[in-house]
DNA sequence: TTGGGTGCAAATGTTTTGCAGCGAT
DNA sequence: ATCGCTGCAAAACATTTGCACCCAA
């Protein structure tokens, strides 16, 4: 559980992780090369109300449980069915082009361990 | 569609609001009431990752549409069946206590009208 | 007179941008 | 020389907090 323990990054993680591997980056680099990977779809920016902007690697569509111990995304599948998507658009007269789910919570490792590890702010 | 247009406010918006109403507040006092109505539960909070905190008031539970063109925050019925938060809950191995929805798209408005009618940033 | 809410100003925290420099094509 | 990326510093935003006041109980 080194560094692929990992799912999602804000900018300073995104740094710090770098700096660890020996890369030590400005915070504006760092910032620069999010935001190249973002237009072109590499990665992509992840909701979350917290005050900051937290990235992940683009690939196929998957949700988030966001431990409110730890802090942590955890990756889980699409709970949205199909069906519900023409739902939504019919009973709002938009149009969806994407979708993200936040669920929070409390993730197995701090379910376990009863002890957050892994905090900020 | 006069005031009651909006569904969801920003501090900003909510200063703004009560401005015109003739309500002229300092925006921290729009903020330390806001927070105030935010632990008791009367106003929760939305997570969109446009970098600001947003707020729609307490109630039943429901998701959002956030429209690429103007910005606005529609609300839609929650989209996830019951199931799956059991079944999101068996293959993490965490807990659910919440969730939230964002679906980003066009809203009927724009999608209709063909022009943003509203713009921040 | 005490407690809660207010305005004003300043501190924080995070994201963006300006600018000069450096290395590769 | 030019282009793209870098570091450093400062700007631009958004959120929070400190403090002195003021008003109502």
């Amino acid at each position: 559980m080194a560094q692929s323990d990992r799912h999602a990054w804000t900018f300073e993680e995104l740094q710090d992780g770098l700096a660890r591997t020996g890369l030590a980056t400005d915070f504006s680099s760092v910032f620069r090369a999010a935001s190249r990977l973002l237009t072109n779809g590499a990665i992509r920016k992840i909701s979350v109300a917290d005050g900051r902007a937290h990235f992940e690697l683009g690939g196929d569509h998957h949700d988030h449980l966001q431990c409110t111990q730890c802090d942590t995304l955890v990756p889980v599948p699409c709970a949205i069915p199909r069906a519900a998507f023409a739902a939504v658009e019919a009973r709002t007269g938009g149009t969806i082009l994407e979708h993200h789910v936040i669920f929070t919570g409390v993730c197995r490792r701090c379910r376990v361990t009863r002890k957050p590890h892994r905090r900020r702010r």
